[in-house]
DNA sequence: GCTTTAAAAAGTAACCT
DNA sequence: AGGTTACTTTCGAAAGC
């Protein structure tokens, strides 16, 4: 059951809040770098370098995270901005619940991969296949309900999932479709 | 009632009304790209069943037109490229790409995706090749396709590779830069599909 | 629908030396 | 000719246009 360990999470995307409401433009004095243009994004923007992730902080105390590629990443990431916020004499929660809302990932089929066979057995209906546009095919999983990108290295992405084992379960379902018409 | 009767004429009339005005746009754009009629005709069914299913909402007609042509074009095997679409509308390439995705799914074309060999006859007769270096070139995409050679790969600069291969075997040499420009693609583009496909078909070209 | 963030895959494009 | 950067696709949340 290890496909896991072949499994690379590439970034993670969350969401939490911290307050009911939050000034932007105070905040925006207190994290040094920080990007706020509310005409552009109604957003505030704030890059980490450790760990590599950038945060969204809105008005209405919600934040989002993304760029980390592990959930204690996320959690620091969040802590960390907790921490400014607090210094900087601005309220804000302690132990905000985290939802993760989208993970990103690679698996690797180690094998070439036809797509164009794959995008006629897998039915026409359920993948989009367009080389001219882009070199991966897009396959849409029902259950779980993910996103898979296949390219002709046997490279797969996978997006879409908000826990690891949709990944794998994903991946599993895919790699025995192909087998099962041969194509792998 | 009478306010009914109204609404519906109104409603017809807009509806007829914008469906002339794409059918002539269709007309225009496909008259700029010499599409013959038989493919006009597949384009016109098609936009006629994108407004059956209300795909014009949040769309541009001139988006669903310049869709309904190019897969008009892929199922009729002479496929254009989005860039030749695009360079009759005002629509950019990717806005016709993903109007055109849309329109497979929910229309449930079934298009079968673009093969290099699709675009052979029309590049070469672009640049003016004999029928021998046609032959050539689609014996080299067959070599190709069934190596498993394309997967992923742009299917146009596939078949520049393959046309510029051939006009070298049959001594009727086109430049990189000729056939990068009838494919719609870089020359650094058409090096690197040569070099594999050489490569990798062990092709030799000279005489 | 769009705007902004991050990230991977592989191909192609654009620009610079 | 190379090399670098950048753009194509997928996903999700956020607030507002």
């Amino acid at each position: 059951m290890s496909e896991m360990e072949k499994i690379t999470i590439e970034n993670i995307v969350a969401s939490t809040s911290l307050a009911e409401h939050l000034d932007l433009s105070r905040i925006a004095l207190a994290l040094e770098g920080s990007e706020y243009e509310p005409e552009q994004f109604p957003g505030l923007i704030y890059r980490l370098k450790d760990p590599k992730t950038a945060v969204l902080i809105f008005r209405s105390g919600k934040v989002n995270c993304t760029g980390a590629k592990n959930l204690e990443n996320v959690k620091k990431t969040i802590d960390i901005i907790i921490d400014k916020l607090k210094k900087a004499k601005i309220e804000v929660y302690d132990n905000p619940d985290i939802i993760v809302q989208n993970i990103v990932a690679v698996y690797d089929l180690e094998s070439d991969l036809n797509l164009t066979d794959i995008a006629m057995s897998l039915g026409l209906e359920n993948v989009e296949y367009e080389p001219e546009q882009f070199p991966g095919l897009v396959y849409r999983v029902e259950e779980p309900k993910v996103v898979l990108l296949l390219f002709g290295s046997g490279k797969v992405v996978c997006t879409g999932a908000k826990e690891e084992s949709e990944i794998e379960q994903a991946v599993i379902k895919v790699k025995k479709e192909l087998q099962k018409v041969g194509l792998i | 009632r009478l306010r009914k009767w109204q609404k519906r004429i109104k409603v017809s009339n807009a509806a007829e009304r914008n469906l002339s005005q794409a059918l002539q746009e269709l007309e225009r754009m496909a008259s700029n790209l010499s599409i013959p009629n038989d493919v006009r005709e597949t384009s016109a069914v098609i936009y006629r069943k994108a407004v059956k299913q209300n795909m014009i909402r949040g769309r541009s007609i001139e988006g669903v037109v310049a869709g309904s042509i190019y897969a008009a074009c892929r199922i009729t095997n002479v496929p254009r490229t989005l860039d030749e679409i695009a360079s009759v509308t005002r629509v950019k390439k990717k806005e016709i790409g993903r109007t055109y995705r849309i329109m497979a799914r929910y229309l449930k074309l079934n298009i079968l995706p673009s093969k290099p060999d699709d675009y052979v006859n029309r590049f070469c007769s672009k640049l003016r090749l004999s029928m021998e270096a046609r032959k050539r070139a689609e014996e080299i995409l067959k070599m190709a396709i069934d190596n498993d050679l394309t997967s992923g790969k742009g299917p146009t600069g596939v078949a520049a590779a393959a046309i510029y291969i051939a006009s070298l075997i049959t001594g009727e040499r086109r430049t990189q830069r000729a056939i990068a420009e009838v494919a719609g693609v870089t020359e650094v583009t058409i090096r690197n599909r040569y070099k594999e496909l050489t490569e990798k078909l062990n092709l030799t070209i000279e005489e």
